[in-house]
RNA sequence: GGCCUCGUAGCUCAGUUGGAUAGAGCAGCAGCCUUCUAAGCUGCGGGUCACUGGUUCGAAUCCAGUCGAGGUCGCCA
């Protein structure tokens, strides 16, 4: 079994002499078209005002249009005072002295499809077969990114919804790490605000119960779940009876301290056991002690007119008796596009959760960060406003907030809801559902979706086995590559078939279009890493995978016809051609299992 | 009421940052199949991309408005 967990974080020294472009033939030819077009401008046959990086070259949505498609033509025809067509045809003159370019053509309005030599695809198979590892990788990039996920509050054992924003969260950091970033995954516990004074108060009270004491129901306002009474036992043994006859001042930050202590390590079991992982837990509490750092953060934009002393409207349509007005220090967010200033104090005198995450955030940029990427739940999107002012004032314009908001999961059984009671403090935690159908099927499916689209989760069908179920058809495809092998060792009495004997085969024997359609599609991986990476969208990667299988079952399954065996990958009468096929699968195998361990699901060598 | 995220086939969802005739899986229909790995395969039907305007060579995609779903609206995090 190949394990989720081969090193993508870490970026392969090779990159940096070898560049990308030799195995991104997408990016390949981006700039052969770029250059056509400067050299075009520098003819003075193009105005100086078109910039060459707007052209885009990309796969044509029907096969028909030959290999490559340009929309340079209509993208530039206004500015260079020209019919679309006819720059096109400026542009095709050019293009057709590629040698490796072998029939230009114009369609529709202005496209020019392109039709390559098979040598360019089959080469860039050759760059994946020498190379696995590194097939797809992006080039270092300069700049830090941070992508902060989960975050649950240590008061409770996660539930399914943590789950999405942590396999998210982990994959996006995977992803842009194999895209060339040097990415840092983080966790900001909320280890300072009022609920883990009530997290320390319900322990209390179960630290009571374990030495003896009928502390009858839990009270409103306190933490019921059963969870907290290991907690309370484990106090007694920690601390006898000592804490019994102390003020509530004094046992509290012991509690409290004990708690948290507590629920980080059962949230940390939970994230190992969906792979889940982060370099970085950085504590809330730890910005107040010993240094006040959110005083400090808010006396600076206090200093750049950012923060002033003011009063807020009443919150409209909806009547609230609580309402007081009052003086108090805001951010002027508004300064950023942001609807209302926001407070940064209570009116008891402590510090808003803003606050402290604004002193957080500016912490992220203080580490040397400039793309901070947040992930949180869809219910926190009203605050991505101004938080994305607080980012930029405190940068002073220099980092970017993304923040990626992910809705809920549905957690169903044979499409029937499963009832959650969160009164009872009795809900269906995340440990529970990955121990049911495991961490591949929880990872896949929660990543087979956009992220701000809510997700219907059945417990039945991820662990089912057939085509129906996703995971299981791009795990099937994974294995059998396996198999293949397995089967062709056995054909031809056991021989290896090394990837240098794969990289030497004769690439001309792979002929028929659906197999030139499985390489084409291998060789778009490249551009799948790079798109999906520079949009903050791992799903992109998945639903890849997914019709990369889809396209190889359907080539494995032409082979099963009566009449079709010479489309069988093994052909024990034709060793050349055989070889042909197995770097084919070889290459096949290599990126799904590089995919794969982007998404942190394993890649199996066999499924029985 | 303000703001945020959405609205695509009967259902669940993609849609390559604005490209050509909008795709896939279920479900439905019609055939085939006993295996290089068995948990099937192939084909067909199915659409006012919520609606109305606008931007331009070109819009499911961008902008404005309307309708609908969910979320959110100082002193929770």
């Amino acid at each position: 079994m190949r394990g989720p967990h081969e090193p993508v974080e870490q970026v392969c020294a090779r990159c940096k002499s070898k560049g990308t472009t030799i195995m991104n033939v997408f990016a390949a030819f981006q700039t052969r078209l770029e250059a056509v077009l400067l050299l075009l401008k520098e003819q003075g046959r193009l105005p100086a005002s078109v910039e060459p990086s707007r052209a885009v070259i990309e796969p044509p949505r029907d096969p028909s249009h030959g290999d490559m498609a340009i929309n340079a033509a209509m993208v530039f025809a206004k500015e260079a005072g020209m019919k679309p067509r006819d720059l096109a045809a400026l542009i095709v003159a050019e293009l057709e002295k590629d040698s490796s370019i072998v029939a230009c053509e114009i369609a529709g309005p202005g496209f020019i499809n392109i039709r390559l030599a098979p040598s360019v695809f089959d080469d860039a198979l050759r760059a994946l077969i020498a190379d696995p590892q590194h097939f797809g990788r992006g080039a270092p990039r300069k700049g830090k990114v941070n992508v902060e996920y989960v975050s649950a509050n240590p008061t409770g054992p996660m539930h399914v919804g943590h789950g999405r924003g942590a396999v998210f969260g982990d994959a996006l950091a995977s992803l842009l790490a194999f895209a060339g970033h040097d990415v840092t995954r983080e966790y900001y516990i909320n280890d300072a605000g009022a609920q883990v004074d009530v997290l320390a108060r319900s322990v209390f009270l179960r630290y009571r119960e374990a030495l003896g004491e009928d502390i009858g129901a839990i009270p409103d306002g306190f933490y019921p779940g059963d969870y907290l009474k290991p907690v309370g036992v484990a106090l007694v043994k920690h601390y006898a009876t000592q804490l019994v006859d102390m003020p509530e001042s004094e046992w509290l930050p012991r509690v409290r301290r004990y708690a948290i202590d507590a629920m980080m390590t059962m949230i940390r079991e939970d994230l190992a056991k969906l792979r889940v992982e982060h370099s970085v837990f950085f504590s809330e509490a730890s910005l107040r002690e010993p240094l006040d750092a959110v005083k400090t953060t808010i006396s600076a934009l206090r200093a750049k007119g950012l923060v002033y002393d003011g009063r807020l409207p009443p919150p409209k349509g909806q009547v609230d008796a609580e309402w007081e007005d009052r003086e108090q220090a805001l951010f002027r967010s508004t300064e950023f596009g942001d609807d209302v200033d926001r407070p940064l104090v209570k009116s008891d005198g402590s510090y808003t959760y803003f606050a402290s995450d604004i002193a957080y955030h500016a912490s992220k940029y203080q580490r040397g960060f400039t793309t901070l990427i947040d992930v949180w739940g869809a219910d926190h999107g009203g605050y991505v406003k101004r938080m994305a002012a607080a980012v930029n004032a405190v940068s002073d314009g220099k980092a970017v907030l993304d923040v990626k908001l992910c809705q809920l999961v549905k957690l169903m059984r044979n499409g029937e809801p499963v009832k959650m009671s969160k009164r009872s403090g009795d809900f269906v935690t995340l440990a529970e559902v990955v121990d049911e159908v495991g961490a591949d099927a929880v990872r896949f499916m929660m990543l087979f979706r956009k992220n701000d689209a809510p997700l219907e989760f059945d417990l039945a069908k991820v662990i089912e086995q057939s085509k129906d179920n996703a995971v299981f058809y791009v795990q099937y495809a994974h294995a059998r590559c396996f198999s293949i092998f397995r089967q062709a060792a056995q054909a031809f009495d056991g021989r290896r078939f090394t990837p240098s004997e794969l990289l030497a085969a004769d690439f001309d024997k792979l002929s028929d279009p659906d197999e030139r359609r499985l390489i084409q599609f291998i060789a778009e991986y490249p551009r799948v890493i790079d798109a999906a990476a520079q949009a903050h969208e791992p799903h992109r990667l998945a639903f890849y995978l997914y019709d990369l299988a889809s396209a190889f079952h359907a080539l494995w399954n032409r082979g099963k016809d009566k009449g079709q065996a010479p489309l069988r990958f093994i052909n024990q009468d034709d060793a050349t051609l055989t070889v042909a096929r197995l770097a084919l699968v070889y290459s096949l195998m290599s990126v799904l299992a590089s995919a794969l361990a982007i998404l942190g699901v394993s890649a199996p060598d066999e499924m029985r």
